[in-house]
DNA sequence: GTCTATACCACGATAGAC
DNA sequence: GTCTATCGTGGTATAGAC
């Protein structure tokens, strides 16, 4: 019983109180956000006294940081273990971007399905924490991800030596952000998009059609910046900026 | 309340106080967030009494949606007019995507480009908002927007007729997730994508980069969902998948 | 109508008893 | 390790002053 719900070998089971408050914390934490919920929720939730968060954890901050590394750590060390066996099995030659997109998207698709584990709604919470303004919070994430996005950006440049490594950058941060921002997304946001909730509840189908909508941004050639943008200056004109039209 | 409710040509300043707060509370909210911001800290930056807030808006949420209004029914009116005069000017034609994906972020650029009014950082108050699980911005945000994505979103069939409607839902939702999601992006996401914070502080070099990457989406040929799911399934056999198809 | 002072309960955090 | 008591601060409601 004690065996903690960890994905990743819990050689110590940490104490049954720790891993009760991080069940129960995860669980609201994803359905009110992390300032709507509150510490006596959580306490009580998980059976125990208020002050055990402190004594734990420390603070709330640190609480939310011990929920998130619980699953993150785990999906980001397997994109790195896909990308590393992708190039391992490619030998010299550079991995198709198809194939590296997909190690980024796997192992998050794997969460997402996973039911014993907090599930889809986990990636909700993530993608929440993405946007969240508090310095702890920005702090947390960057150091979480440096490391492995870096190890991404190589694979897609070698992928895609055309493009100039500013330009991946730029496309690389787009696609996190609409992966996160995605799997984030309220239903009240997709309803807008007059999007059936029964599918877009399903985390693998939404995967699965935005996969192909970031390979296609991600493989586009180069703007000269006046296909879009000079549309936008020809629709108003602002200081002096070429037409440049097929008008 | 006072004459002046709707956000169309404030005739009245509605009261100095009512002002005041607005101005106060989107600086504040802007800075840490909602939760994060207190009222105290929004009225003693207004100087006005704390039971201002209630007394003009109801509560710490009517005040959100009315500082979120003022700058959004702008610029979502403004969105629907561009479309409106792309399509007066097309005559019976339909207008082109990069038009009318122009129409789109257009209004959102000038936004960012407004230093008058808040600029460039309420954008990212609006980005963290759609990400938001508290029930009454969602609320809030699918009423505001549901009347112009569903215009767009007409453009766009009609300029890509061979897309089926499902599909040019997924990828408006994509788009609009990218959009607000690069938009409420924070310094510290940016920097793990090794971009310089004085071109990402940049919106509207921002929205030039981000245009034609979702342009390249939004026009890709429809995926046979092999070509990086099949990377997927082939990763992490599942139970059979049919081929093509699309509705 | 507009504004102020103030009271109320829930929150996060912590010191100290057990 | 765990719990109780308590402190400062949060949003909110209202009575009464202008």
């Amino acid at each position: 019983m004690n065996g903690t719900v960890i994905g990743l070998v819990p050689d110590r089971p940490a104490s049954a109180t720790q891993d009760r408050i991080l069940d129960a914390a995860e669980a609201l934490f994803m359905e009110h956000g992390f300032e709507a919920t509150s510490l006596r929720a959580i306490t009580a939730a998980a059976s125990v006294n208020l002050a055990a968060v402190n004594y734990h954890f420390g603070s709330k901050e640190e609480l939310f940081e011990a929920v998130l590394r619980r699953r993150l750590d785990p999906m980001n060390q397997r994109r790195v273990a896909l990308l590393d066996q992708l190039e391992r099995e490619g030998g010299g030659t550079a991995p198709a971007c198809e194939r590296i997109l997909a190690a980024l998207f796997l192992p998050a698709l794997e969460l997402a399905r996973d039911r014993r584990v907090g599930g889809a709604n986990f990636l909700r919470l993530l993608g929440r924490a993405y946007a969240d303004p508090a310095p702890f919070i920005r702090k947390f994430l960057s150091a979480q991800y440096a490391t492995m996005i870096a190890r991404f950006k190589a694979a897609f440049a070698r992928a895609l030596p055309h493009l100039p490594a500013k330009e991946l950058s730029w496309r690389l941060h787009f696609i996190m952000g609409a992966l996160s921002y995605t799997l984030a997304g309220t239903d009240a946001l997709k309803l807008i998009a007059e999007l059936n909730p029964r599918e877009t509840t399903n985390d693998a189908v939404l995967l699965e059609r935005l996969a192909p909508f970031l390979l296609a941004g991600l493989k586009a050639p180069l703007p000269d910046l006046d296909e879009v943008a000079g549309g936008i200056e020809r629709a108003r004109p602002r200081a002096s900026r070429r037409g440049a039209g097929s008008d």
